[in-house]
DNA sequence: CTGAAAGCGCTAACAG
DNA sequence: CTGTTAGCGCTTTCAG
């Protein structure tokens, strides 16, 4: 009941067990007759390698180990998704880890990860520190939507800055100066999306003003019910903690976009629910995955060994959250 | 710049390996100065045991494999929270893999997941053959929403029939006669829940209509648009599901529940938004999660080897959706 | 193409 | 408590 070993093998196809680990790994230089041999027999042994064993003797790895921060979130199902084709198709597997949002199950989920050797790994918004990174980081490490000044890691980040600015823009546009931002925290990107939310209202010659967040429903929902002053217009941390601020505005008896709008960020496939009808900054969900895929196996390949900055560029989507403001 | 072994930590310490491997294993026949003095040479190395190297060694394993049928459904990202928190507590770590909703694919994630030899798998909503189940049994199984006949395997499942009997039963109590059900076609679980609605539906001397969907939002949408003669309410296969019936109602006009009444199934977070307010079916999920790791981990420790079938009990949470037909 | 031999990093006895 | 001796299932030479 045992499974079955490569010895099984070569011996119920009568030959050597090197010739097996030849076929095993696809090599040309076995002859079709013998290959065909060998195959069946491991069919009819049901035998599957045993990744383990063979990375210990190999000491190569095409496993890629992905760390996602937090799995309710869809965006990252849609960045995995690019992620695993693009590895899938360059001959690697996809290991899945999950972190909770929480720096110290992320750094156990990190050293689970590393536990397993892997090729490489992709943390997908991390909060864990840059030092305990840093740590792991003896395999080719990619970063999605956090940045790093480690030479060592390779990052992909749309250009949050300029994202957040588009919305403010928008906004602008529309008449509105009374515009709120609700950040993501501590949480990846929070920073740079913060900082181009600044800039862009003091570049419009508007105040600044900024409430605490996080990356959840939750979070949204409850900054909107902290805030005294009035406000026209709100920017929220991501699409998520968009949908709170629409719960939260709607229980206020706040209509959307009549009395308030509100603009998410990251166009996951909520936003564009037509009961929800979020005007949203587009992130490139999928490209990012396979940037990062690209990103990491380039590296494990040796094809590389300076820092990959990749960036690409959010888009603003219109829906039906923004309006003019009233006039008073 | 290698990894460190037991070897350099067993040298830096000046110890044999075998008292190294028995720190490691937090084995209590090891005086407290040899082993501060082995986790201290260990922290300066900054070593982390090999996990394949130790599974391969004693031929067990603290990993559990997760297959998930589709990350992109929240459903699945809450029975996950569940199995991880139970796993982890128990000792076991989780390796996550996604099958796409694609049989073939998810055939591939099944080997992938069992090349490392993990002491047991869960199957969260599998498509996949019976037969490859089978085939990757020989370590403990447990399929979630999705029953099996094997002895070989567990399951954990809600009890499908009985949901879809709540649904039918709550839309009849409001008047409803002409109810529709958008069924989640091959997918897992789909088969129960529609032979809940056709008994419940016969029940009330009521003519059952099933119309083919899937577990996605695309597909809630299509069915809606493909209905030709009227109905006052439908059933969707699951949340998901009922979003896109939602969109393509307020497309063609309907209003909800004035017009149409909708029911999911599921009661993911996606349902108690309050832009959606759907009136769904609950399942259990964390629970579920929960009830998956422990008859892994007790098949695991070989403390049964009787299949369970474990079933949780759906209830009706009603909110914005559902409301009395109009009359005529 | 084969067979033998060594070894990946670790655990599991077992005799000191 | 220690050091030794065997492997786990596989890849990798290397000499036939």
């Amino acid at each position: 009941m045992a499974r079955p070993t490569m010895e099984d093998v070569a011996a119920r196809a009568g030959v050597s067990r090197a010739l097996v680990s030849l076929v095993m790994r696809g090599s040309p230089k076995v002859s079709a007759a013998r290959r065909t041999a060998v195959l069946e027999a491991a069919a009819e042994l049901g035998y599957s390698p045993h990744a383990m064993a063979r990375s210990l003797a190999s000491r190569t790895s095409h496993v890629l180990g992905v760390m996602v921060s937090d799995l309710h979130n869809p965006f990252w199902a849609e960045v995995v998704d690019g992620l695993d084709g693009h590895a899938r198709a360059a001959g690697f597997e996809l290991v899945i880890n999950t972190g909770g949002r929480s720096p110290s199950r992320e750094q156990q989920a990190l050293r689970s990860l590393t536990s397993f050797r892997p090729a490489g790994i992709a943390l997908l918004g991390p909060v864990v520190a840059s030092s305990a990174i840093t740590a792991a980081a003896d395999v080719p490490l990619v970063l999605v939507s956090r940045s790093s000044r480690l030479s060592i890691v390779d990052t992909v980040n749309d250009d949050g800055r300029a994202g957040s600015a588009l919305a403010v823009d928008h906004l602008v546009a529309l008449g509105h100066r009374e515009i709120v931002h609700i950040d993501g925290g501590s949480g990846s990107q929070a920073a740079p999306r913060r900082a181009g939310y600044q800039v862009a209202m003091a570049r419009h010659g508007l105040t600044p003003r900024v409430a605490r967040g996080e990356y959840t429903e939750a979070a949204g929902a409850a900054a909107v019910r902290s805030l005294r002053s009035p406000f026209t217009a709100v920017l929220a941390a991501n699409d998520l903690n968009a949908v709170g601020v629409l719960s939260a505005l709607a229980e206020a008896g706040l209509r959307v976009p009549e009395d308030v709008s509100v603009v998410g960020y990251d166009n996951t496939w909520l936003a564009g629910l037509r009961h929800i009808g979020l005007t949203t900054i587009d992130q490139p969900r999928e490209e990012m995955g396979r940037l990062a895929a690209t990103a990491l196996i380039s590296r494990v390949r040796g094809e590389r060994t300076a820092a990959a900055r990749l960036v690409v560029q959010p888009t603003l989507v219109v829906r039906a959250t923004t309006g003019p403001p009233r006039t008073q």
